[in-house]
DNA sequence: CAGAATCTGAGGTACGTAAATCAGAAAACT
DNA sequence: AGTTTTCTGATTTACGTACCTCAGATTCTG
């Protein structure tokens, strides 16, 4: 039988109230008292139930999600994640509250955190973006203590306790070593297709896919950064261009949103032109175009396994429990048309 | 507020004991009395506080794992993971024991599913041989109620509640489009190097890489099947000879254990003539021969999610719960030496 | 050594649900 | 009508922990 409180005060042979004060750090014990119960507790291997004191704190967890209300695919998708695991955690003392700010806009953002850092939640999980003003809240919060979780973009790490989120870095390295084996070794033109370099994450993916063509692919020249801005019609008309001057395109990395501007460009291209393309974050557009052999992989965050880990961390942060590392490492998903899930 | 019980009775105008039986399904209710209860549950949108239920009941989860006594890194992994589980487990009012089996052994199998019939425990995990015996007792396990779960290789989808494993053939296809394009349209052999034909996943893996080269690849010709019974020296062995048959083979699909012996041959291959490998498992082994460029992908699954994944199901069954599908899905991760964690 | 300050024990209530007992009410039988 | 059966209400205890009060014991202070 797992031992209770009960038993350590007869083992320690000090009543409950004194374990009771140990157990939660409450002053009014002598040292030499602290200790022999200590032991009895180390000696007894006794942890607390948490599902009990939490019944007995009648705790409940208040975590805030603050989401851009930006209207592309993956943050549609990270929204109703997030409203599923609202809805689930409910049954769980633990209540969600979606906060909504407009996207790219720093200021607003900082404006949400600080109506957090005046409310004191629980925890509170953001999708970041790195700016000063962001990190001088951010500070703030950790300051405040209360537990702080990037969600799919993230600021420096010392300013949060955990980051949701795929490596971007790696990620633009995957897709340059991807492009780079699919078209093995000829001479080559390759186009970068970017939502906005001003965007940490895009900035990343950028990063490490141009690391990659340096270091292992001198044979493909790369194309200037086209920003589309992660609008489809912005990206529809800026690829068309690009392939009136530069028609001989072999390989695409698209790395930010609006893929189905690019699908509809591809799809004019006659089939032995087409480009090897590899594309970030699987939707209907990018799944259909990965069957019809259009897209050649697809690299993807897990928007529901991102707010799920965000979740769980937030609420060990919360009752100062450790995190088990490898379940709450984001990865980047390698989808081939074999592989969909 | 969120309801409680004494609110149910209260609104209802019915005792605690009327409310407590009709959400327990005891007897001794009246028709008109119960649905006005289920009624006044609807209304207030009432949900039973699990951690409270749970510990009123004293309620205990006794889960079984029953895994092959197999000494392959991803066996060593698999266990170590289990090991771990049920260490975080203990807090949780969950007990998992774990059971050694020979490996490929049904009968042994079958006898620890027996004792498992016999023990009746809340639930039970375990490597499935696809054997009419094991098909047998896991048909009386289900219909004795015991929530099942195959972890990494599966039966039919009949006699098991969930398959914590990947999709072998989808797996096997993967690989096969790596590799051909890898190899992009050059005419070559390639080679194909299995544990046992015996084992459902291998032979799934074959046959979904066999299916992609006939679709998609008649440049390369596939050779005949290497059997290396996940065992290094065996496959050093079979390889090399395979190299002085055939010196020229240009890919190789690695979808068993034993690589360590895979690489001891392909590192006195001479650089320019190392073919495209393709190999499953991230081990230490692996691992560094992704960095050294000596294998070009590796597919792998993860164990550490493969249990959790197996708790999380087992009890969610046990209370009669819904698992989060999307959560509960088992990747097929691919590491290029850019995505390693 | 008295008085104050600090420590400790005993006991209780609470959290939300499960489960049991017992008594009374209502319905269904003879 | 009286008897049996079935339903329902009231009440209690329990799960393991948190937290409160109060009294008594011990230590420290002057």
């Amino acid at each position: 039988m797992k031992p209770t409180v009960h038993d350590i005060a007869r083992s320690a042979g000090v009543s409950l109230a004194t374990v009771d004060r140990v157990l939660n750090g409450r002053p009014g014990v002598r040292a030499v008292t602290r200790s022999k119960v200590e032991e009895a507790i180390a000696a007894l291997g006794f942890v607390r139930d948490l599902a009990a004191a939490n019944l007995a704190k009648s705790r409940t967890y208040s975590f805030v999600f603050i989401l851009p209300d930006y209207d592309n695919s993956f943050m549609k998708g990270l929204r109703r994640e997030v409203v599923a695991a609202s809805e689930r955690a409910s049954t769980e003392r633990t209540e969600i509250r979606i906060v909504a700010v407009p996207h790219f806009d720093p200021h607003a953002l900082v404006a949400a955190l600080e109506e957090v850092l005046a409310d004191k939640p629980n925890g509170v999980a953001f999708v970041a973006i790195d700016a000063p003003e962001v990190r001088e809240i951010a500070a703030k919060l950790n300051e405040a203590g209360v537990p702080m979780v990037t969600l799919v973009s993230d600021l420096p790490a010392s300013s949060r306790d955990h980051y949701a989120g795929i490596d971007n870095i790696a990620a633009g390295r995957t897709a340059g070593s991807l492009l780079g084996r699919f078209l093995s070794g000829r001479e080559a033109k390759v186009a970068v297709l970017a939502g906005s370099m001003l965007v940490r994450d895009h900035r990343e993916r950028v990063e490490g896919f141009l690391a990659v063509m340096a270091e292992a692919y001198p044979n493909l020249r790369v194309l200037p950064v086209i920003e589309g801005r992660d609008d489809s019609a912005l990206v529809e008309e800026k690829v068309s261009e690009a392939f009136e001057v530069t028609p001989d395109i072999a390989g695409i990395y698209s790395l930010g949103g609006g893929n189905r501007g690019l699908l509809r460009v591809l799809r004019k291209v006659p089939l032995e032109a087409r480009p090897v393309v590899v594309a970030h974050d699987l939707t209907d557009a990018t799944r259909a175009a990965l069957g019809e052999g259009i897209i050649d992989a697809v690299l993807n965050q897990d928007a529901g396994h991102e707010v799920r880990s965000a979740v769980r961390v937030l609420k060990a942060k919360a009752d100062g429990l450790p995190v088990i590392e490898a379940q709450e490492r984001i990865r980047i998903d390698i989808f081939l048309k074999d592989n969909l899930p």
